[in-house]
DNA sequence: GCGAATGGGCCTGTTTGTGGTCCATTGCAA
DNA sequence: TTGCAATGGACCACAAACAGGCCCATTCGC
């Protein structure tokens, strides 16, 4: 607290966050870098068109086409013109481009990922918790929805799809709109990360089951069962995600 | 997936978020509101220089400028020229602000104010119990002088400002950007709630006292026993603040 | 009364993005 | 074969937001 010379008190010692202006073509370029990395766009597949895009991202043509030329530099999009023309994505992306360029978006936020991972430990157990308080019907088909599409799915991010939306289910039982926003917030941000696991039949079955079991008890309103069940879904794959991750340090890619 | 004429396909059903372009000014006006709502600077005391915000938020002055009269339309704050000039924040926290403009606000974010004390109830034991073992001595010097300020507070709403300013201080002591975030948003959401406890030297000493002790326990590294005061702590403002919206309701005052 | 520090206001150049137009390319359909 | 439609590529003029100046009016300490 400083104290000027007439005894006014001014306010010292304020930690204001330097503006980071996101500029609109690398707002563009991040999401369709998700899609992409999601594999919510399959190589081969088109983005549609960028009058189109443009439409749908409310932004002009031009910032659309920076944007693309952005990815397409970064060799994940490549552009065709005439009649069947669009902007395609990438075949050979699964292994070397995509996945490196994810690897060192998350091994840079590193630091971010852990503050992330402990918040999800704390929170998800009390949430399923609370869940298995307040949960009516609707939630419960939802779950069911989700863990049967699970053990349905046939690729990786259609089931990372439904693994998120079971979670979201879980957290929507709660009715509490603190609680369901932090879910988000966390599933939301974890999808980057979760897109390095290795797929793997023995790992889908044994989150699917996991899922089915925290569901099971939900379903029989027993918080504590809930609780405890939860916390090992959450310990089980956040285990897998570092041992990922480990492997990755000692590969020394992310440098 | 809608397949063209000549077989190749183009993703569709994407779902890109409309881009929100965040100005500068709407975004400095927001983080000038967080710090007054979060009693940071407090009523009476002036910002620091519109140059000098200039030079902290990395932005020229009439984005300054801008976001001020922002605040100044809202009557957050208000601006004085010369020698001892600057921009003030507005006294009016209990005077002009009526009482039952605040019941009435808190009131009708009934369902609201559940959900946060859930979360609150659920997040601040876990907090308590994680900074236990994170902490460090900075930490510790910013929560004694939260408590130490407490005990010599001689107005209400400064008596707010270092109990937000102690559990504050818990969460930063975690290291942990979601934490923070976690109990600051609480916090400031409390902030309008807590305004209609009574002023009670019992009450205050009460508080005061569940902080020192949950002080202690952080001191000497004891997550369990931070968890379990934090609980108790959580658990027995929650109770006084339900007992006066009881009453309020029971008085009518809310409709 | 002078000077220093403040908020208030104005101007200019730059960056960013929009909306529009025109072009080159390509392959399908008539 | 020919026309046409849909694509990406490129460019332009305009507007908005903003930075970085600059000068002014105000107010107090000296």
């Amino acid at each position: 607290m400083a104290v000027k010379t007439n005894g006014a008190e001014v306010a010292s010692g304020l930690r204001f966050e330097r503006i980071h202006q996101v500029r609109a073509h690398e707002y563009v370029a991040e999401q369709i870098r998700r899609h992409i990395a999601l594999r919510l766009i399959k190589p081969g597949e088109a983005l549609p068109a960028e009058r189109e895009l443009a439409g749908m991202f409310g932004v002009g043509r031009p910032t659309i086409q920076h944007a693309l030329r952005l990815l397409e530099a970064a060799g994940l999009v490549e552009a065709r013109r005439g009649r069947t023309g669009g902007t395609f994505i990438t075949q050979r992306d699964q292994d070397s481009l995509a996945a490196d360029d994810l690897i060192v978006r998350v091994m840079r936020q590193r630091k971010e990922l852990e503050d992330l991972l402990l918040f999800r430990r704390l929170i998800e157990p009390a949430v399923a918790r609370v869940a298995a308080g307040t949960r009516r019907s609707a939630d419960l088909a939802a779950m069911r929805r989700a863990v049967r599409g699970m053990t349905a799915a046939a690729s990786e991010p259609e089931y990372m799809q439904h693994d998120t939306d079971f979670h979201i289910a879980v957290a929507q039982a709660t009715g509490n709109s603190f609680l369901i926003r932090a879910i988000e917030e966390i599933r939301m941000r974890l999808n980057d990360a979760m897109t390095l696991l290795p797929e793997s039949d023995a790992w889908h079955k044994r989150i699917s089951g996991e899922h089915g079991e925290l569901l099971e008890t939900i379903e029989r309103a027993d918080p504590e069962a809930a609780e405890t069940v939860m916390e090992e879904h959450v310990a089980n794959s956040e285990q897998s995600l570092r041992a990922v991750l480990a492997a990755i340090r000692r590969r020394g890619v992310w440098k």
